[in-house]
DNA sequence: ATTGTTAATGATAATCATTATCATTAACTT
DNA sequence: AAGTTAATGATAATGATTATCATTAACAAT
């Protein structure tokens, strides 16, 4: 059931994450949102965030603080600075997986490598 | 300054961390340690788990939901359940990357790779 | 051993991101 | 044009984590 309808407001969450390249937060793209549509509402945002993801159409990045989300749903990887807390993109090719973007002038101290799936018991 | 005075709570919280192999959360250790030790508080967990990741004793584990965490701190990756949000070990040895533990049987659907440091303004 | 300093604790209030609720609005069906 | 119900906006609730603060206990100096 269910049945999906069509809203300016997920078009505008939508077409702003697509427009930009940096990770921001919920909040982050309300605000932005807001300029265009000055009467959407947060709950609005976190609403069609969460369904967009779950139509693959964004992608949620899980970090140490607030959740960050990515309109480039291509594979890709991320990095955070620990200090302010912003989130890159790292475009590693897969024919030569160690190569950062030239362009990366960071320091790398460290990665986390997390697997998704269903459990033995889960998969059931 | 802020000189590490011994504790027998974080002595507490460290060794029911080294003694399991799951990935509890903090409300986790705190109920498992308070068995022996009842009068500790869930502040007091939180702390010290704080403490001791800072420390490098212990590693914390960012997921969707609650922060679990883990107190063998050697190299390995991690799978997450995405049904009933379990934390699972996955050892993968250095020289054959791609080969799961034999005794692994869930059914893996996705990845996330985060590379943490310094940017290149907070570098300097 | 006694005392002084201050890190650590326990209890609890505060914070803050995210989700739930609910009356109203608007998208689509007939 | 009318009916059904998904989506919205406003806001309350939730829940994990952190901050506060008075008290306790570690450790150094006496």
């Amino acid at each position: 059931m269910a049945t999906l309808r069509h809203s300016n407001q997920r078009d505008a969450v939508l077409k702003d994450l697509q427009a930009r390249y940096d990770h921001p937060t919920a909040e982050e793209v309300y605000l932005s949102v807001k300029k265009e549509m000055p009467s959407i509402s947060l709950a609005t945002v976190y609403r069609n965030l969460k369904l967009l993801e779950s139509e693959g159409l964004i992608l949620k990045i899980t970090t140490g603080d607030s959740d960050r989300f990515d309109g480039h749903t291509h594979s890709h990887y991320h990095f955070t600075c620990n200090d302010c807390m912003k989130v890159l993109d790292l475009e590693i090719a897969d024919t030569d997986f160690c190569t950062l973007p030239r362009d990366f002038d960071g320091v790398i101290t460290g990665h986390s490598l997390m697997f998704f799936g269903l459990c033995s018991k889960c998969k059931k």
